[in-house]
DNA sequence: GGGCAAATCCAAAGCGCTTTGATTGCCGCG
DNA sequence: CGCGGCAATCAAAGCGCTTTGGATTTGCCC
C-alpha cells in the first residue's frame, strides 16, 4: 500500500492525503479523519526511502563506535548510554544508526555518513585529548554533540560531568580518613575524562602535601581484569596502598576480588571509592551501597544528550549548548579509616 | 556533489558514471578508472536516500530492543552481541538500525519497520516462550534471524547455544563433587534460554535422584544485585546451598560478594559455576579462570548471526538456517568438593 | 446577485539515484 | 561498400514521497 493507492481508495489526491497525514492545516477536519482512519486500517506508513529523498531529512541520528583492537573498552559504558539516548530518539521519531568501525576508519566513516546523507546529526562519545572528530564534523557541517569534552571546550556543544571535582572530592574523603598511600586505577588516559580524573586526584593530594606514588598509578581499559591484576600487584608489592580510587565500578569489582583473595575486608583493611555510572545491571545500591562512589547515571546522560542533539538539529544556527553535570558522592561500605 | 555534477565534470552521462561506480561490465576500463579517481577526489558517495528509493533495498538491518520496565535485563548481553554483529554489518556494507521501544510496542515497531521499508531484515534476540514476534515477522515477510529459539524451532532460522546440555553438564560436575544442596540462580524464566537451563539442571538432578529444593531456586533479571540478594538469603537461611549454578557471570559476581561478606571462600566453602558469555569487560580468564563456567562468546554469536541474516536477505527463498552451538565447560577456581 | 477572501483540494515538478531500452561508433566479413 | 555485431555510452522513465503554485469551491458582505 502506497500513498497513491491510499489516495485512490479515498477518492482524494496524493497531495491531500499527504497533507492530511502530516498535519497541514489546509485540509478539512472531516477529510483528515477519513484519511487517518483509512491509513490506520491499512497499516499504512509512508515509505521512509521516498520520504527521505523528498524532504532531505533522514530522521536518523548516527553513533559511530570506534572498534579499537581491544574494542572492549567502550562496551560497559556505551550500552547504557545508548539505551538512554534511544529512549528519546524513539519518542521524538528519530532512528538510531549504529556504526562500528575500526578505529582508523572513523574519519572516513563520518565523511561517508555526511556524503551519503545518511544521518541528520551524530553523537560523539569518549573524546580523546585534542580529538580530531570535532574539527572534522565542523568541516562537514553535520550537527553533533559531544558526550564529554576536550581541548578548550568552546565552539561546539557538549555535555560532561565534573570529573575533576568528583575525583578531587573522592580523594579528599580518603585523605580525611587518614589514607596516604592511595592508588588510582584510571581509565585509559588517552581519553579526556581519564585525564581530568587524574587531575582531580593529583590536585587533592597536592593540596595536602601527600605524594602521589608512581607505583600506585595504573591506567587501562576499564575491565574487571584490569582492576584485579593491578590491585593484586599493588597489594602484594612493597608499600601497598591502603585505599583505591577507581574510575569504574567494574574496576572496583576487580579490586574487591583481589582484596577478597587476600583476606582483606573492604572498608576495614582496605578502602575503595569508584566512579559509578549507575549501570543498570550493576546497581550499587542493592544490599546497601556496596561501594562508596562518585555517581552519575550514564543513561540519564544519554537521554539528555539525545535531547540536546535533537535541539541542535532542529535549530542548526543556534549557539552551542554546553552542560556540566555535578556528581554525587555516595557513602558506601567500602571506605573506612586508614588502619594503623 | 551529486551524480549529475560528477558526470558533467567528466563529460559523461549519469548512467555511465553510475555503472562505472557500481562495477557493471559494460564500461571501458579506462573510463571506469577516470570515474573512480574523480569520485574519490571529490569525496563523492551516492546519496543513500536516493539510492534506497531507486533500488528498493536499504542496506540496513534492524535490531528492536524492547525496553521492559526494568530494561536493564538486556543490557549486558546485548552490547557485546551488537558489537559482534556490527563488525560483520560494517564489513558487508550494511547499516545497523537500533530501535528501543517500550515492550508493548514491539509489534507495532516491527510493523512500522516493514511498512516504511526501513530495513532489509531484522535480528530477534532473547525469544520468550511462544514468542509472538516470529509469526509476526513471517506474516510481514521480513527476513529475520532469531538468536535463541522457541516453540518447536522449525520453519524459521535461528542460532542458539545448547543450553540444556550446558547446564546438565555443569550440574553433573557439581554432583560429581559431592554437592547435593545446589542452588540455581537463573535468568527470567519467561525467556526460552532460561527455561532450557533450568531443564538441564533438573535433568541432571533427577538422573541422580537428588531433589531440587524449591527454596534454592531463583529467577530474575541477571544483575549483580540479584545474585547478591538471592545468595545472601539462601546462605543465611536453613539448609543453605553448598553450590550455586548461575546463568551469568554478573550473577556470579553477586554471589561472590555475598560469600565474601560471610567469610566463605569460593571453591572451598562454597562452589559456583556460571554461564560465561565472554563479556569483554568481564574476562573470566584474567588471573586464572576465576569461575568454573559454561562458556560461549556472545560476541562471536553476534558475528555469526549477522552472517546468517545477511545470507537470508540475499537469498530470501532458501530453506531456514539453523545452528546449534555447543558450549565449553571451563574449570576455574570457584568449584571444589562439597565440604563435609 | 456579484465579488472577494478563505477554505479545500489537486496537478505536476522535483528529490538523486538505478535501470531499461535505445543510440552511436567501430570493426570485420562477405 | 554495406551490413551485422559488439562495445561503449546515453536519454528517459521510474522509485514514492513532499511541496509549489494553481484551481475550484464555499461563505460572506454589500
Amino acid at each position: 500500500m502506497n500513498l497513491k493507492e491510499l489516495a485512490e481508495s479515498l477518492n482524494l489526491s496524493p497531495t491531500t492525503v499527504s497533507r492530511a497525514l502530516n498535519g497541514f492545516p489546509e485540509v478539512r477536519a472531516e477529510t483528515r479523519a477519513r484519511v487517518l482512519a483509512a491509513a490506520k486500517a491499512a497499516h499504512y506508513a509512508p515509505d521512509s526511502r521516498a520520504r527521505r529523498l523528498a524532504t532531505g531529512r533522514t530522521m536518523t541520528i548516527g553513533h559511530v563506535i570506534p572498534l579499537t583492537g581491544r574494542a572492549e573498552m567502550v562496551n560497559p559504558i556505551f550500552a547504557d548510554f545508548l539505551v538512554g539516548a534511544g529512549e528519546i530518539y524513539g519518542r521524538e521519531g528519530y532512528d538510531l544508526l549504529l556504526s562500528m568501525v575500526p578505529e582508523h576508519e572513523t574519519e572516513s566513516a563520518f565523511r561517508q555518513l555526511a556524503a551519503k546523507g545518511a544521518v541528520d546529526g551524530v553523537m560523539v562519545q569518549a573524546p580523546q585529548k585534542d580529538d580530531a572528530r570535532i574539527a572534522l564534523l565542523q568541516e562537514l557541517r553535520l550537527p553533533f554533540l559531544v558526550h564529554g569534552r576536550t581541548g578548550d571546550a568552546t565552539g561546539y556543544s557538549w555535555l560532561d560531568v565534573a570529573n575533576v571535582r568528583a575525583f578531587r572530592r573522592a580523594a579528599d574523603l580518603l585523605l580525611d580518613l587518614g589514607h596516604r598511600r592511595i592508588a588510582l586505577l584510571n581509565g585509559q588516559e588517552g581519553f579526556d575524562f581519564a585525564l581530568r580524573r587524574r587531575r582531580g586526584f593529583e590536585e587533592a593530594m597536592a593540596a595536602r602535601g601527600v605524594p602521589v606514588l608512581p607505583h600506585l598509578l595504573a591506567s587501562d581499559a576499564m575491565t574487571e581484569g584490569f582492576g584485579y591484576l593491578s590491585a593484586s600487584a599493588m597489594l602484594d608489592g612493597p608499600q601497598p596502598p591502603t585505599a583505591f580510587l577507581a574510575s569504574s565500578v567494574i574496576i572496583a569489582i576487580g579490586i574487591r576480588r583481589a582484596a577478597g583473595e587476600r583476606g582483606l575486608r573492604m572498608g576495614r583493611d582496605v578502602s575503595v571509592i569508584c566512579h559509578d555510572d549507575v549501570l543498570s545491571y550493576l546497581n550499587n545500591d542493592i544490599g546497601g551501597p556496596a561501594f562508596t562512589a562518585t555517581r552519575s547515571s550514564i543513561r540519564a546522560a544519554g537521554r539528555r544528550c539525545a535531547e540536546i542533539l535533537i535541539d541542535l538539529i532542529r535549530n542548526p544556527d543556534g549557539p552551542p549548548i554546553q552542560e556540566l553535570w555535578d556528581v554525587d558522592l555516595t557513602l558506601g561500605h567500602s571506605t573506612g579509616p586508614c588502619p594503623a
